[in-house]
DNA sequence: TCTGGGGTCCTAGGACCC
DNA sequence: TCTGGGGTCCTAGGACCC
């Protein structure tokens, strides 16, 4: 069965949106994608990184992920725009609608890239490469914004090809294309090998794909286990995976935040535990799910971190019980070093339809699961902040803490 | 690095059992 | 205990992605 897959990634997703609100909106007659700008947190809650970045930016070296302190050094006239994340969904779900007026098949792989399935469409909308650059345009006339199309026979080249030349550029990356347009490019570039294989791999005198491609997959696996095998077959563009029709069940639900001081006191870190924990279990209800392993996390204000995670004696998505259980393991884990960034994180989780109650703790839980839904309905209605817990008053401390996204996306596998 | 936040998957090592 | 080996389960940490 011969596939026809595109891989659509809208080019600097986050400034690109931005700059298309703004001038949309005609904030400013400056568009954003033609001077040295990024999208960036802000540093004085510590959250100071580069999220994404114009072409003019990234001519000055400015990477994504690195500090804003370091992007400005690289270019201080540089202009700095904070994210608005409600603004990027409503533009990730304006290219999704495009792309279901003509696809049975959406596969969502993160806010910015999609996977569309082509097969057996060209008798009804053309050639491949005619109907990208249909959508394409039809993208930027509508939206505003530019996308790069990859088109090939499985989701892994469609996806390498969509990351050649940019922006607004549609390329294949057909079998018989590998050679030439692949494997001359470092190893660095192919998916699935970060920074810390590319190390290794540049140890074993491998430097480009076509090395990586032609390697031993014995010696691969010698020094990376499954990893290397799994390199090796993308090195050759061997995949497998399928465009997937729906999002796959979430395997756990977590938010984590980086705290704007460092704590050194127990009581201020559980009550950030419980803000974590509030916005967690909000998520973990809204999805029907119940958890029965919950872990934390804890990184040091060095950026140590450590992790510590338990099996809870019954499924729950009650909150006061998984805060409990966040703070059994807080007490366990620190170290007493002071506190750059804590984490809550639920996983095992299961369908809330078939809960097994134990009988003693019926009425318990009855009461629980009532106060918990009266509160998530009320944050619903009058916003997430028209009801805290007390213990937050006066404390400085944000009731609530992490991002909820309004659409769960199908995650992000390694599996293409 | 003046270094975010949301995920998934894999593996080494220890506990426990036979 | 001057002792084996194998299987399974759990945990913490680290790799990768956007």
């Amino acid at each position: 069965m011969q596939y026809t897959i595109f891989h659509i990634d809208v080019n600097s997703a986050y400034l690109s949106w931005e700059a298309t609100y703004r001038l949309q909106q005609q904030v400013s007659c400056v568009d954003l994608r033609t001077i040295p700008s990024i999208i960036g947190g802000d540093e004085s809650k510590r959250h100071g990184i580069v999220l994404a970045k114009s072409i003019p930016a990234k001519k000055y070296g400015i990477k994504t992920g690195e500090s804003l302190f370091s992007a400005r050094q690289k270019c201080p006239s540089l202009v700095i725009v904070p994210p608005n994340y409600k603004l990027f969904m409503k533009c990730s779900d304006a290219m999704v609608s495009i792309f279901k007026e003509y696809f049975p098949l959406v596969e969502r792989y993160s806010v910015d890239e999609c996977f569309l399935d082509y097969t057996n469409m060209s008798h009804h909308f053309g050639s491949p490469i005619q109907f990208a650059h249909y959508l394409k345009n039809k993208i930027q006339k509508e939206l505003g914004f530019t996308v790069n199309i990859g088109i090939s026979s499985n989701k892994l080249l469609a996806k390498m090809a969509s990351d050649f030349e940019k922006p607004n550029k549609i390329h294949t990356l057909f079998p018989d294309e590998i050679q030439e347009k692949m494997w001359s490019l470092p190893v660095r570039d192919l998916f699935m090998v970060g920074r810390a294989t590319n190390n290794k791999l540049m140890k074993l005198g491998i430097y480009t794909i076509g090395q990586l491609a032609n390697s031993d997959p014995d010696l691969l696996y010698a020094h990376f286990k499954s990893h290397g095998y799994l390199i090796h077959a993308y090195a050759n563009g061997t995949a497998t995976a399928i465009v997937k029709p729906c999002s796959p069940e979430a395997k756990g639900i977590g938010n984590s935040t980086t705290i704007s001081f460092d704590v050194t006191d127990s009581r201020t870190a559980k009550l950030i535990l419980l803000s974590l924990t509030e916005t967690v279990c909000m998520r973990l209800r809204d999805s029907n799910m119940i958890a029965k392993m919950v872990s934390i996390s804890i990184k040091s204000h060095d950026f140590v971190s450590l992790s510590h995670q338990m099996n809870l004696t019954e499924s729950t998505d009650i909150t006061s019980n998984i805060y409990k259980a966040a703070c059994t393991l807080f007490d366990e884990a620190w170290n007493k070093e002071p506190i750059r960034h804590l984490g809550v994180r639920v996983s095992s989780l299961t369908s809330k339809s078939y809960t097994q109650l134990s009988l003693f703790d019926f009425d318990n839980y009855e009461k629980h699961t009532a106060l918990d839904e009266s509160i998530d309905k009320i944050r619903l209605r009058y916003g997430n902040t028209s009801i805290i817990r007390a213990s937050f008053l006066y404390s400085g401390l944000r009731p609530l803490n992490g991002g909820m996204p309004e659409e769960n996306y199908p995650l992000m596998s390694s599996l293409l």
